[in-house]
DNA sequence: TAGATTGTTAATCGATTAACAATC
DNA sequence: TAGATTGTTAATCGATTAACAATC
């Protein structure tokens, strides 16, 4: 079933794999060459078997008895099945307050993700250059996600309009959504989406705030 | 086990009940007073089982045979369980560009989430207002915390001093940390932790986006 | 060699979904 | 009444963890 060079993951792992990658690379540049699963689990507060499990979901390279796991292989193997390597271009409709904010944020490099323009319908923002990515009028997006095959779209419009700037999307040529709108969009089969709820972490750690307080 | 208004919901249930929440006002500003679980779970594309069993672990209220759930009562009885009635006051440190969306975004009253004032150690932005909410020298956290009794800390500082920030705010009283920055942090058993990672989202999303293409 | 650590199989736990009786 | 919908029990699925042999 698993070809090589073509694993599959569990959804559990892939959300763990970011969380490995960013622990090997701050160690890495400390100057660590070799980790054992069983340390990396400790640091970061999860089970030794999970994560020895995670890799070898993912990684080909084996980890050596007594030693560990080379610190600089896994990068390559984690990045690498992350598709970190070769980056996605994205677009993003939205450049209001979080708009601007994901515009300007850097660290998405680190995830193999490339904004490379803001599309807005307000004047105020149409024109202006934001962390070196323009932003143009929305009836533009179409040609420009044709023109440079934008497999990915970020939403970050109020809710109101999530809906058409979806079908927008879609219709130009993007399957991948990331949406930051707070409302359920219909989508084809074949597309893939991600809602971005920071409403329903918030309400996790609320819920578990309760609990410890009642506890006391 | 479970005693009556202080009923238990699992975790995947606690992540789905904003979006019912979100759900239900929006239907109700359309006039919509009654909803069957099945339309509910066929909106936002869930299993209808799934719902009725989300809601009745948090709800003393039942739904009608034939007729589904009063959408006034469901909406009353999911904030009230998430808390979102006793607003929980908070602190945000890090007043950088994703700490100033944070404290700009207006829509965590929805959440319960009262964010009261922001800290920070840069003089450019100490005493500034940020919608409405002051920004402070982050030597001024201790004092504010214990005076208003905050439960609650919202961490949007360089990794780097993330850990530094935490300890901090455990010091002074706080129980309850909402991190966006990318490390993990040690904290004691009796305070709970959430970790907003973007990374991990775009992970599962580019992950599926590939699977999608190679699927071509 | 001895023992720390790996990789994997089996057992457990938790969450989802299927089946179905109860009922408005 | 008939049938749509509820609430719950049982079956399934997926993810975590325990147990342990393999090995450097």
């Amino acid at each position: 079933m698993t070809e090589k060079d073509n694993k599959e993951a569990s959804k559990a792992t892939v959300l763990r794999l970011p969380i490995y990658l960013r622990y090997l690379k701050r160690i890495q540049k400390e100057g660590v060459s070799v980790i054992s699963s069983t340390r990396l689990a400790t640091d970061i507060s999860l089970n030794p078997v999970q994560v020895r499990k995670d890799l070898s979901s993912i990684s080909s390279g084996a980890g050596k008895p007594k030693v560990g796991f080379k610190v600089q292989e896994l990068i390559f193997e984690i990045s690498n099945f992350l598709g970190y390597d070769n980056t996605n271009d994205a677009v993003l409709v939205g450049v209001g307050r979080l708009g601007t904010t994901l515009l300007n944020y850097s660290g998405f490099n680190n995830y193999g993700l490339n904004i490379i323009a803001g599309f807005d319908t307000n004047s105020e923002v149409i024109g202006k250059t934001i962390a070196n990515k323009p932003v143009y009028d929305i009836s533009e997006l179409p040609s420009i996600v044709k023109k440079h095959s934008i497999k990915m779209g970020i939403i970050t419009v109020p809710k109101e309009n999530a809906q058409k700037i979806c079908n927008l999307m879609i219709n130009s040529g993007i399957v991948a959504i990331w949406t930051f709108s707070h409302i359920h969009l219909k989508i084809p089969d074949n597309v893939v989406i991600k809602y971005e709820d920071m409403g329903a972490s918030l309400a996790l750690l609320s819920n578990q705030l309760r609990t410890l307080l009642s506890k006391k």
